[in-house]
DNA sequence: GATGAATGAGCCTTCATTCAT
DNA sequence: TATGAATGAAGGCTCATTCAT
């Protein structure tokens, strides 16, 4: 077979050979954010780690320099789903409050898969110097996105005059807590906090006309499926 | 002074040395608690401790049987804080809207103090498993106030029907957010914060026969001076 | 006892303190430079340290910093040794040839104890940047002590009229050496062979017309006790 | 090339391999002695060797069993090259102080370059204790080879009467100390440096009858090329 | 009450070496 | 022959905790 296989292409073994590498590498990944998640960061030892992907310590350098370079990659991966996240929001466009919304589900959805947790959970201090300004900018920078929504939506007449940096730390706030306390066996779906707090969060925000404006245009363009009204469910 | 007392009475200088001791005990868990907060938990020893103390590390022990214990303080005294705002709020009575506004305020405000912050940002599994089992309890009751206010809201009609668990988890979790953002010396003061909070928070949940109802008797019983009408510094 | 000598100082069990201190650091550091020596500085475990003092690794660390800190430690005594020989070489003054000889023997002198073995037979490398540039700045001074020596010589005529520069290497080299062969042990004792290398080192270098100036004057203030006619014994 | 070569002989193929074998098994010890030597055994890992050789570490046990396997022929190298100017010395005869000086010389040659270096400059405590053992006997024959010259000469008359062992020390120690202070760049070629340590560490063994005997004599076999007389260079 | 000293437990990291491919 | 991956062994270091003084 793999002889067929390097006629087809003589560097079939090669990506096989760098794919399972990188399979391997994000399998210690996901392993070590659900334990950091799990224990705390100072509490799983890269043992536990390892002894779990039935592979002993030593055998993780391979794939990481260091066990704050692990974290340092979970930081990444989380903050990358983020920043596309912004990026695809930013690329739509819509009024300030539409993209609220949406990165408002967005967010809370993130917060629902281990990545997006460790954004939230873990203690970036952890971080060498360098990558913890890194990772406090991109934190910093998540941050304004909700703020620049808020604004625009001022400015654009969807949403109400209002603090905005207070308003974007409210919701933050509001959706972070989200990795604290979501379960994925509990009795909300991400998609339904999903929604719940796209509603949640931004009906104080809603300027009233916006309200006569589009009555169920707010809903347009969210990406989950519902049914029915979902005003009628979270109706505040 | 000290002298003069113990003539009056020979219990004074025991009294006198039980509160020197408090003092001190005091002392160490407010210097524990900056450093736990200041650079995490498993990073600040006791070491640390002792030295900012001007004591040794050692002398640590005439207060506290174990590092955990100290933790275990921290907690106490917060939610003590929280416990008596919430006990407060409970016999003072008030709508559901009311109370709810109440308990943010109060919230915030604790949200702005280290041993408040200790409650949401140290991490509760370093406890010993009794002591961690307390502390989530107590955290769960916390959350519950937020529940029951809402409940009682949207029963006496102050609060819009609502998924009372997602939004206590939505209010709780901007507030909780507090303790990671509040900065003594930021752009806002505890009790702008806590203002402004309360009204963002609550705008979304309030009834609009509410709004018609007690248009300021809401902010009756605040404890904030603030001047003339808030809902037009803060207007979402 | 202790009440009495209370009496005599108050600061006597401070000093009693602090003087077990020392006493134990000096320890550590004579076990240490043993130990480095015997089976090489990496091989030299802390564990091996601190057994052989009957107390644990960590112990160690509340006299020294790192395992590179004790050996720093280890070149310090060394070092500050062959500086108090030069020191006192120079105060004492002399022509080139006699404060050559006396440095040759005071040097070979210290290569039979262990501090001034580590100086030569450990690899300097193993220290921190800061601490290996000024183990190689001194060890450049006490080159430059010899060629100082030879050229103060050249210049005053005890010693013919040669490259300092390689006369100061030979000489060093044949001193660095004993620090690899000498035993406690063995055939010589410290003072034979520092005796004999200072004539064996010099008998080329001495100026003609020196020999007949001063035919034993250069023994005039030698430290060593040495029966009779040093020259017959060691004859080149 | 290789192709016209097999036609003539089946062999010569398999002599092709051999030799790249070895050329390459050559370039591995010329890579790791220079490694050693520039950071130490310890910490040149086999790693470094293998990447500074376009290969992977793995590969390096094609050629040989071990680390302590390529130090060991590290030691070999340089003895073997020791042994033959040891040979070539003892064959072509003289008397003792003319051996000496050619054995002087040439030992000075080999301790400018890396394999003689690592003679001097590694540990060999490193060594497996058969590999120690004989590198250990080695040593002790090269310096007995300095001690039977001047024994030797000692009794021919061309070398004072003198301590053989103490002299063969001081003499080897100084040449064993070339090998930590040359540098390839430094301002004395290898040649003048054999050359100056050849006078200047005889010079003071010189029986004054050979002196007369032999003026140049001495030189008439050396096998550096000097131009004029040396003895003006480098006078002690 | 306070201190210096010591300890035990534990973790990260390195590296020579092996093995399947 | 060469490689990527994995391992076992070991060492340095930290820190909460205890104990004699």
């Amino acid at each position: 077979m793999s002889a067929r296989r390097a006629q087809i292409s003589p560097w079939a073994p090669f990506e096989d050979r760098r794919r399972a590498r990188d399979e391997k590498k994000h399998a210690v990944l996901r392993m070590a954010a659900r334990l950091f998640l799990d224990v705390g960061y100072h509490r799983a030892t890269l043992n536990d780690v390892a002894t779990r992907l039935n592979i002993t310590k030593p055998a993780l350098y391979n794939y990481f320099r260091s066990k704050e370079d692990i974290l340092e990659e979970c930081y990444r991966l989380g903050q990358q789903m983020v920043d596309e996240a912004i990026a695809a929001i930013d690329a739509e466009g819509g009024d300030g409050l539409t993209r609220l919304r949406k990165l408002i589900r967005a967010y809370a959805q993130l917060m629902t898969i281990d990545f997006g947790m460790c954004l939230v959970r873990l203690d970036d201090r952890e971080l060498s110097e360098e990558a913890y300004r890194r990772v406090r900018a991109e934190k910093r920078q998540d941050d304004l996105a909700f703020r620049r929504y808020i604004e625009a939506g001022a400015a654009d007449g969807s949403i109400v005059a209002c603090d905005a940096k207070l308003a974007a730390f409210a919701i933050a706030g509001s959706l972070n807590w989200i990795g604290h306390w979501y379960r994925a066996d509990g009795a909300y779906s991400a998609d339904q906090i999903a929604d719940h707090f796209a509603n949640l969060l931004t009906t104080g925000l809603e300027a009233k006309s916006a309200r006569a404006r589009s009555p169920s245009g707010k809903n347009a363009q969210k990406t989950s499926t519902e049914p029915g009204n979902r005003s009628r469910k979270i109706s505040p």
